[in-house]
DNA sequence: TTAATGTTTGCATTCGAAGTCATTATTACG
DNA sequence: CGTAATAATGACTTCGAATGCAAACATTAA
């Protein structure tokens, strides 16, 4: 009959006429125990529903499981995909998802020093901006720092981050087989350090393409903020021919902008072209011509990495590149 | 100057020449410390870099101040709105969430051993299924559950449910202000407890209202699901007046079929209902008719009866149910 | 049978903060 | 100024599992 309060390993090892030790080691793989006594001590566990105590498991051997994932709010809209891998993925290698979340700039330092209160293995941003004296923290304390989706090039930081470089050129060579004349790009927000990456590459890009006339819009990756953009645009200049979006969301906006109170027909009248590859990208009515962002791949190296500096605190950092796929739709011209 | 190793409250004594006891004082709110020994003592910790130590804290307190959420990959599209809530809401009360996602079934006796060990103070189960000898179990050992969007008849489970009957009579309503003749019932998959719910109440709904012709199709709330099961219907039937979904992905998909591929026109040829409300469905070229789940209440709503629950063991189970919105977008014929 | 080796086992200590309790310092007040 | 009341402090114990160490036991070789 198992009891209501709890039971530690002193009632295991009472019950079943063991010592404290011994029952530790029956749960932590790998001791010796005999046969004998291992059976012994799982039948009364199991009697009693003792299970250990993972707190106290973490104060001794100052390895907590647990790994902190920070989400800004900023998070693009496939996070919750990602979230998802990573839990499984970390799960996979025994750890667990400590979840904090980020939206305002306030608390910022309270939010890291619970953080660091919490003792965790390993942290793991998605899309946070983190700057460079946070990172230095971690350091001091050893817990090693993944950063996903960013490219920091000054630091000493471990990154995994989607091709963005290389998914944009595969872009515009898509929109320049129709020689549009007049270029729009529509970023993502300024503070968001993924919208300023694209939005650059995508303006030296264009240079190189030899591309004159490029105007730039900031949105703030929603849809709403595609439609105003594109909204504010046309009234006072004259439709462009291709419009590049820091992501898919907003180009799902542009589109449907376009086509409701501007009667312009994409791709016909506009090419347009978004980043991620999220699932509504696919959908009938957008078909958006975007880049993939392979998630699955940047979590699991993510997982890889972070693993890698938590088992090897001095391995030098590490900065993963993956390339996205192009899916072609049916939002750019075809020449 | 910080050091690299970890510092304890007793190296923060020895500095400050104090006590072990006055350190750990200081950083309890509400304790009788004067205020000479919580300057020297702040400033020591300050300059030693010194944090306390959660999970020694949480080992002798009882309270590891983290809250399992559990996280099933059925879970709806809106579930990073929610969880995002849940994480905020959670840590304006000083809770973190540690994170459990649920895919497969098997594992499922493992995942509930874990959180167990991780000495959780309270677990909110998004869209899981959870039978009932999983409740007893947490029951046994004090452990307070909230089920989100789950209304289990037979339980003394808390849980925090929208009104699926009054969203879905609404809908309906609506509907048969066109007195349509023909009904599709798309629910979710079976082994989902919402989409019975939804569906059951629907089909229920529609004998109140007196109609006659209604047949149920079975998807698996995914965008494709509604693309295939309305086209597999009609290779052998007429086309409905009204289809209800039980989901808005679902919605679009068939929104999505009945344009490309049958040349209907919604809402006049078909008028479709969806629920939950998530983004997409306002989008232009979509504009569900649908109900919004209120999820921001509904998270207060859960995280409020989970705290209580925490606070006073012993309070009785609640049931908090919540109506949602009624949007009226363009996708039911009007009258 | 004994020595040598390997395997199990229990004792005692550890992790780091919190809380109990008795003691000392401080304040209030007659 | 003395005494009661209150505030502040430190010594010591506690939470529950892990582990170094030495003792006990089992196994093999000689």
């Amino acid at each position: 009959m198992a009891k209501n309060k709890k039971v530690t390993s002193y009632d295991v090892a009472r019950e079943a006429g063991v010592s404290q030790s011994a029952v530790s080691r029956v749960f932590r793989p790998g001791l010796s125990v005999s046969q004998k006594t291992r059976d012994k001590v799982m039948a009364t566990a199991n009697e009693m529903g003792y299970r250990p105590n993972a707190i106290a498991r973490m104060l001794i051997t100052k390895q907590s499981g647990m790994v902190a994932v920070i989400v800004s709010s900023r998070a693009n809209v496939n996070y919750p995909e990602v979230l998802s891998q990573v839990s499984k993925q970390l799960a996979a290698r025994n750890k667990r998802v400590l979840l904090f979340t980020l939206d305002d700039v306030e608390g910022l330092d309270e939010l890291f020093e619970q953080i660091l209160t919490f003792q965790v293995d390993g942290v793991i941003a998605l899309a946070a901006h983190f700057e460079s004296h946070r990172l230095a923290q971690f350091e001091k304390h050893e817990i090693p720092v993944v950063l996903y989706n960013r490219n920091v090039s000054d630091a000493m930081a471990n990154t995994v981050c989607c091709n963005h470089e290389q998914g944009i050129k595969q872009l515009i060579a898509e929109l320049e087989k129709n020689n549009p004349k007049k270029y729009l790009v529509l970023s993502g927000p300024k503070d968001s350090d993924v919208a300023n990456e694209r939005r650059e590459i995508a303006i030296k890009l264009l240079k190189q393409f030899a591309v004159k006339d490029v105007s730039i819009l900031y949105g703030d990756y929603s849809y709403q903020s595609g439609r105003d953009c594109l909204a504010k645009w046309l009234q006072h200049n004259p439709a462009p021919d291709a419009i590049i979006c820091s992501n898919d969301t907003m180009a799902i906006g542009v589109i449907d902008e376009a086509r409701e109170n501007h009667e312009l027909h994409i791709p016909n009248d506009i090419s347009v072209v978004g980043f991620d590859g999220i699932t509504s990208s696919a959908w009938q009515s957008y078909q958006i011509t975007t880049i993939k962002q392979p998630v699955e791949k940047l979590v699991k190296a993510a997982v890889e990495v972070l693993l890698e500096h938590i088992e090897n605190p001095d391995s030098p950092p590490e900065a993963r590149v993956l390339t996205g796929a192009l899916i072609k739709g049916n939002s750019v011209k075809r020449p």
